[in-house]
DNA sequence: GATTTCATGTAAGACGTTACATGATTCA
DNA sequence: TGAATCATGTAACGTCTTACATGAAATC
């Protein structure tokens, strides 16, 4: 019987929130928790079969007309408190280490044609202001519902990281780039320092 | 014979810059790449023997009387043509996404007892400091060096950026906790919304 | 008639972390 | 005497991504 993952936490935690078909759950997740925690159908699936064997999720199989049958999911009262025990424990001790290709390239820059640097230093910040705009669009639709929820405030905290982070990206790429685009010389050599 | 990954590239990157021991290279990966690519051991060593195969980089055995003998890696004229392709090349097609356990926590606060959440997003804020911390020591130990060569300022570059996420980050908690230690009555309503 | 939506999975491979394994020398 | 530094690797494990696999119904 497996061990619990993280993944395993998010399943569960997506559930406790709205209970739903595995291909709910793959919608519910791609708008909300895919900007921290991405998850792929082909981790969710097994976790839904973990999460039963757990006693921490029972699903229920729905006939459908128009539609294929489905298997819906809801977490039960164990799985409830396992969630809260795992949240409330200290932390977790963060497997992966976050990795950044353009930074990478940033790095290795002298070996690379100045231009192709630049470009792909606008692609990039061009993509973090696409991330923004679709975490700007999805605060939107929170803060245009009526109820001022606990759960509403906290899912508006976590798109708000999302908008800080790649704002960061956007204002970093435009601090460095003009300092790489002209040679030494033609800058005027005020290099970034507060922050 | 193995393909190249980003990880032998940025082993090459890093020889390029630096050629030394895999020791040297752990070292020097350390304080530097390891901020947005880190690098461990059990990486390391199999990419210097999977560049010496690929012909992208030699190794030549130094003995030494006080220390083991070490064998220092350097690249060769085709391992350096080959990095420059690999940056040259418009993207790298991100593999793992960027997950971030406190988000997680945060988006399924509501589960959470609030103070535990307050908790582990000031720990996680002070973690950032630290972060930036120490990359403004980098930043520090640069600047304090003569010469303002473009390698020089890309690395700086890179470090700026760790500076700016961190200080992302540390707004983040800053603009959240009020909205969160507090239940909804209490706070007097002023979400954030620049950014 | 073609594409999108609904619906559920499996398999193979790539990548990364942690722990295991060893051993001499220098420095506090 | 004990810890840190120098030095190089292997093995097992866990996790995530991509591709494979199928199929009916609805919508354009």
């Amino acid at each position: 019987m497996v061990t619990p993952s993280v993944a395993t936490y998010v399943v569960l935690g997506l559930l406790a929130k709205h209970p739903g078909s595995g291909y709910d759950i793959v919608a519910f997740a791609e708008r909300s928790v895919s900007f921290f925690w991405p998850l792929s159908r082909s981790q969710l699936y097994p976790e839904l079969t973990h999460l039963e064997e757990l006693g921490w999720a029972t699903g229920t199989v729905i006939e459908q007309d128009r539609y294929p049958n489905k298997r819906v999911y809801e977490a039960t009262a164990d799985g409830l408190a396992a969630l809260r025990a795992w949240l409330d424990a200290p932390a977790i001790p963060q497997k992966q280490r976050t990795r950044d290709p353009v930074v990478l390239k940033t790095f290795l820059g002298a070996f690379m044609t100045p231009s192709r640097l630049a470009d792909q230093l606008r692609d990039n910040a061009e993509e973090a202001r696409q991330r923004r705009a679709k975490l700007r669009a999805v605060i939107g639709r929170i803060d245009s519902t009526e109820a001022d929820t606990p759960s509403r405030r906290l899912s508006r905290a976590s798109a708000r990281y999302g908008i800080l982070q790649a704002g960061a990206t956007i204002a970093w790429t435009e601090e460095i780039l003009p300092h790489l685009e002209l040679s030494a010389d033609q800058v005027s050599a005020k290099p970034g320092s507060a922050d």
